[in-house]
DNA sequence: TAAGTACATGGCTATATGGCCATATAGGCA
DNA sequence: TGCCTATATGGCCATATAGCCATGTACTTA
């Protein structure tokens, strides 16, 4: 049953939740490079500085990143290599929404003649 | 640059956004087992019916799960199949921070005395 | 047709989120 | 010390979300 594992799906959630924003996502995909300082996902991003940092500290209150002050930056980097694996099935959703478009368009020109 | 795959980080946020959700999660997790009609899920969870179907409308928009509706009652499945290896890498952050925690408690331990 | 079952939707409230600006904090350098 | 740069935090507002209850809709069965 579901209450028993709640605070399974709980955790689970807190995780997706964190990687569900558009700057956060660009943000760990850019991590997948190499580590960045917040100034430089600040110019990436194009918001204001104080933006991005709370998109970074949820980030890492997630546990997805970690960071490191060195002299007067802190660099982020991401505590888990496996990020990337995890869109290919996001991408698989956004392709067979594609698809199912393709299909709807095709179908459309079959009945309508 | 950011604002140029403005759109395509927006595509995906969405995606998991709908996934960001302990019902949500148990929902798919429980329509990867089979199909199931919106009673079933609504007893399993323990909200009210109205709750429950408006996870599964967000579900539904973001693409994840189509429904087919038999009689009097709608059948919600996953439209995509591969929604499990997806949470590989969700597991793998929490086990991190177990991990992390642990190694904090060790070297706790040791700093201590 | 009438009544019952299964869902969906609208309305409402409480709470969370994202964004900016202003301000605080910390390190580097003169 | 004092100023500059990099980052974090608090305050605030607009918007989104989750939940429930009440109601609407669609199918079934009598």
């Amino acid at each position: 049953m579901y209450v028993e594992k709640k605070k399974h799906y709980e955790a689970r959630a807190k995780i997706l939740k964190a990687l569900a924003h558009p700057s956060r996502l660009f943000i760990v995909e850019e991590l997948q490079k190499d580590e960045r300082c917040v100034c430089d996902l600040t110019d990436m991003i194009g918001a204001d500085m104080s933006t991005v940092s709370k998109h970074l500290a949820v980030l890492k209150q997630a546990g997805i990143v970690t960071d490191d002050k060195r002299g007067n930056q802190v660099f982020y980097r991401l505590r888990v290599p496996c990020i990337l694996n995890f869109f290919g099935c996001v991408e698989s959703v956004l392709e067979s929404q594609v698809k199912e478009h393709a299909e709807a368009l095709a179908g459309l020109g079959k009945e309508s003649f």
